[in-house]
DNA sequence: CATGAATGAGCCTTCATTCAT
DNA sequence: AATGAATGAAGGCTCATTCAT
């Protein structure tokens, strides 16, 4: 543990915030620190305590995400198969960040402010790296797409599926599932 | 013409504006139309009058873009090969939403402001139709992705290539022609 | 004539202005250059030529009602009964206030910008003067009240007739009357 | 108390407000929120916090006014005669309505922000009907004016009082009072 | 004279953040 | 540690009036 032991009280603060927290963002509302305290039934000062900006809070709500995703590409390593391995990993983090609001932005800033959402990022990297250069070694995937080009790839897949009118949100997750079939498919090398 | 035509004085303003306008936006800034009025040094009142909302801004400014997209769509129907047809203009079209940071915004929103834009926006849509319906019908691209999916793939690649760090406008126009690169090879049907 | 002879089209912007004004007038708008001009396709500067202020507008708009009222007041003084005088002419004030929404704002305000208007208001005064005079002398009306109470009064009793939620026109023109009546019975001094 | 307590420098500065907003309205300078903060030396957002719209702080100055009025009203119900109890309670109202310029506006205003207020103006109703009521039973009043008439009649007495010059507010409470009672006098019902 | 574009003060309101209690 | 009131910069927008054409 990085964090110091919470007080019983304060524990139960921060676990209220953090609830809030996720139920504003899976409304779509962006994070207002003055609308987490006033929804949770706490003060503002508490919150920034907690959380000295929105920022925090998002990387917070979205490190067990992120946690998902590092043990799923852990996973995804064991597969023998390097092939299924990159795809079935890939279909599982789009659907991640279609169904939690919280990863994209992380995502798709250059810079966080919790260390420990650096790290698990930097984790998801180098798996990432080795689910990859599987891929390119059994020569099954494109050298042209490297280790750096997965986190814009999911990116882009969560935002067209945005874009395209969807009335909800199983229709975005089946439209990303449809756009990364199409990336994945061009991503292959096919063996003459 | 469908715009009543200017006093001078007006006209000029009319051209700082959007001068200013353009330079904010391709500086990444958000447009505030008292940021416009101020840097163009003209009333803010003058600015309102010109467009009554940040979006009448963004989509004037969006307007020639979107002028150039469509006649590169006609030019691409008289491509008699359906497929580099397809593949030449979604080039195009992906230079087009790199360079200018408009058009991402006014494709990715289903409303827009001024009757021209919707205009532009729909003939747009029936030429994608005509292009990826000739594709179709040679079974040169995959059924699976229709009209509808042109705008949000292409939005999904700008945002991708934003996402993916670059120096540089240069570093990531090449991205999103090399991620624009795999999706045409998805898309691609493939002769057996 | 005080005013100086205008050039033809002159007149007929002017024609318009006036036009324009009273019917945003009789629609409860508050009178706003700007929109007179655009209404009556006019330039503004040209309404501002007319009338610098919106109180000259205004009192413009009121002039027809106070010449009305003044020769109204003139025919009062040749009925021969002090009471059926006073009374018939304050039921026809009172009328005119509740049907012509500029009379009560120029009638409430001690100065005026149009010496027309002005001129009106102290030809008003005296008739109303003479008025109360004759009844005064004919011990019919509470010599507490003197000229001076007329407007006042009269404006009084609009005003309370638009405090009363009333539908349409009539209703607040019919209240007015009940009020009117109300205080005409607490004037007249009776004969024991 | 409906009121929540407030923290002691919370009360201090809703007080200060209210301080300054009555100085102002007794200045006859339409309230704006603003201002107030200001005047008050106060951040305008603390304004907004205690205030939500002006027509709230406005209330807010009425309420003592029309909770005096109300008590005022209840005493003169304990008087045996219909006709001085209403007299003085009238009497009292204008006075009341001279002397605190936010309670015409509040009486004038069909609907009201304040759930208090609103409280308070059904009440006065509630008793003017008893008081106009008895009147009627007693056969003292004109059957024509009905509770519905009470308070367009006070505004209105206000309002004349208001267009007559007068130097100050005294002079304005005596001709305010000089025209109820000619007022009164045409309610009464003469015994003949 | 006519036009209508331009002006900019001024009001309203929100929100991230600080600080007294 | 917790609270929530206070702050004030910042942005949005309107409107009476001026001024270039």
């Amino acid at each position: 543990m990085t964090t110091a032991p919470l007080r019983k009280d304060a524990a139960r603060n921060w676990q209220r915030i953090v609830e809030v927290g996720r139920r504003l963002v899976d409304g779509g509302t962006p994070i207002q620190l003055n609308d987490v305290a006033r929804t949770a039934s706490v003060g503002v000062a508490t919150v920034y305590r907690h959380f000295p900006t929105p920022e925090a809070l998002l990387e917070t709500l979205a490190t067990p995400g992120l946690e998902t995703l590092v043990s799923r590409a852990e996973r995804a390593l064991s597969d023998d198969d390097p092939w299924t391995a990159l795809r079935d990993f890939l279909f599982a983090a789009i659907h991640a960040q279609i169904t939690d609001a919280t990863l994209s932005p992380v995502f798709a800033t250059p810079v966080n402010v919790l260390p420990h959402t650096t790290e698990l990022k930097q984790r998801l990297a180098g798996l990432f790296g080795q689910l990859i250069g599987r891929a390119h070694a059994a020569s099954t995937v494109d050298p042209a797409i490297t280790q750096a080009d997965i986190v814009p790839l999911m990116c882009g897949v969560a935002f067209a599926a945005n874009v395209h009118p969807a009335a909800n949100i199983e229709d975005r997750a089946a439209t990303a599932r449809r756009y990364l079939t199409v990336i994945l498919e061009g991503l292959r090398t096919r063996e003459q």
